[in-house]
DNA sequence: CATGAATGAGTCTTCATTCAT
DNA sequence: GATGAATGAAGACTCATTCAT
């Protein structure tokens, strides 16, 4: 008996060490990540990431490798809400779908800032972080899209434009509408706000801006 | 005389001299763009640009003030083919103007890419650059075309779409058909190539990529 | 009465604290000498220790001050063999005992090996302990080997050497046999192995390699 | 004419720059040595070597690639005059041989103390150093000794000991004659008192210290 | 003017020691 | 007493800038 509960006073205490462990890195993390978002990882210093997560320059040792797994870990961090997205990609058939789609892009987006800004900015400059965290990831929702969109020029109910290539251009417009919240020069839209511009960006896709004339509109 | 003489050998003199220091400043700052665009700002050293220019480093120091000062150089210098840019956009009328605007945009952006990716970049991060050398003048660019949307929705030409949000997707698009040589993971497009993704741009700007036969939609 | 089985009982509860410190003591400085032993002090850290005892980093702290305390324990504790063997050279007079001396000499370093590598590895570079723990005993080792010999020179035993002198040449001998070992490049020698080495010091001493057949040279 | 002029007074300047270049690393190698003697290897900082070069930190790395490096270059270093030695040894053939060659080693150790003392010290801990830099050239010495010996022994010149051992314990005799200068708790011996070692080095290795009957002295 | 060696402030990282639990 | 997370001083090394030649 007193053996059991001095074992499950040392598991339970063992379990909350472990929560305390967990929590304290994704705190660092999150620090890591906004002062990332804002300098870029080459004029962050260790010393910033520790004022900014609100421990001793050491400590950040105690639960990082250094400076560069910091990093890494963050471009991880990054990828789970996109995993997400693209388990429900496959849906993809009307307009609808477009638009749900796109608003959840820019859903993973918004409440994950500082580690998108982060992940794609590092991607700019560093192979590995371009190769195993954005080009593998966004590459797939790339081919999704490029694979609906060549799927219906084949069913003729899109005009034969190049899938590749209108692809990366969708995925620009995306971006522009978020440009300036990425960069911090305009503030985070609302879910309402997001959704027109998710309506916005398939409109313009599905049928440009010019009024033609057998529709009138 | 002889003193006018001496004074035209004088002049001449110091012309030739201005002339060299201008192009020696123009050859270190191509070799500094060229480094920048390729490992960032922090990352690179005035060694290696040094080495780039294929000068002393500490003869750096006799044609700018330091690394940051090379960098706004480079951030100016890239603006000169914006300004040329923008003195076309006047007379933005028809699909055939729109066509010949983005191709002028890829030609600028192909043909000074060092200085692009190195502007471009660093606005990222640097509110300075940001502000005085990107928005000043790709805002003008914006505006431009805000505006010609605006009025050809007035017109009832275009659907009634956000003139301001549309004109962000449209940047956004032309930045997406770019992205990857900007990156340098793709090579740049011949001037044929550049033709054409500017007809996609246009034709998706204008007709989105769905087939509608008289009955929309 | 009651109270002086109290008082017992806190007695012997008392002894055998004092006998668990000191059991821990002895487990932390054996584990401290073999790290030492292994990668020096300086390269040494207190983690490595606490690993090398199996207890953790803090609980050095309550048994030692520190790391340099630990080493000064160690630098302690080999000496106590030391001290043990400087008992038995009293009675030093033929080859005999020279060699048993020698032979106790190797025993003590190899029982000792990881408390002797440090002690003389740090008395290297610590005068401290050079001075505290090196050079009283030894010394007095080197003492009584001189005084051996400066007798034996005067009974015309010895040829006239300088006594000193030889004494280094000696203990140097002996440092020769043994530091392949001390530096852990060879196996410790077996007890019948020391034993060969004793008496090959010994007999070089003595005689010297040269077969000389009464006829001088 | 005055291009050869230019050339000469080019290469002459050249030369004078890499003089400076190689005597103002002499001075670092040097003072390093003295450093690392002193203190060991690890106890050792790049500041501390600077002080003693009195150069400031940083210059230390336009002349050597780092802490290890250095040592390293040192290690080097301390070969030249041990090389030169073993040109000598060849000629082994008598006890004034001997003499010679154990009196050249001292003249090595002490004209090269720092370097020698740094040397073998950290082949005590590294393992790169230990079979680099010190087995590879110490061990040819003790190879050429153990040979002389072998060879002795089959002529029935010397007792029938052990070659291998017995160089051991030469070698441990010569240490023991200048260990304590090595540790710097002694003064170097001056030229005669050099001889006067190799001298009793040799005698004991060769005679040793007992007077035998058949002999008389 | 060109050069490149010298500089030292600043960076990342380690580790002995402390202390709350 | 035992623990191990937190600390921050100190170390190796980098690099923008200066300046004597």
């Amino acid at each position: 008996m007193v053996e059991n509960e001095q074992e499950g006073s040392k598991r339970r205490f063992e379990e909350r060490r472990l929560r305390r462990i967990a929590r304290r890195q994704n705190e660092i993390l999150a620090a890591a990540a906004r002062v990332f978002a804002d300098k870029g990882y080459a004029k962050t210093t260790t010393k910033e990431i520790a004022e900014a997560a609100d421990i001793a320059e050491g400590t950040l040792y105690n639960y990082f490798g250094g400076k560069r797994e910091l990093l890494l870990a963050i471009a991880h961090e990054g990828q789970a809400p996109i995993e997400a997205l693209l388990r429900d990609v496959n849906k993809l058939q009307g307009r609808e779908d477009m638009i749900a789609l796109v608003e959840s892009g820019l859903d993973v987006f918004m409440t994950q800032l500082p580690f998108m800004r982060t992940l794609l900015l590092e991607a700019w400059f560093d192979d590995v972080i371009l190769q195993d965290f954005v080009l593998d990831r966004f590459e797939r929702i790339g081919q999704l899209v490029e694979t609906f969109i060549a799927t219906r020029v084949e069913d003729g109910a899109f005009r034969p434009v190049d899938p590749a290539l209108t692809t990366r251009m969708v995925l620009g417009m995306f971006m522009g509408t978020i440009l300036s919240v990425l960069r911090g020069v305009a503030p985070p839209p609302s879910a309402g706000e997001r959704h027109v511009l998710a309506e916005a960006v398939v409109d313009l896709l599905l049928d440009g801006i010019r009024v033609r004339e057998g529709r009138g509109v």
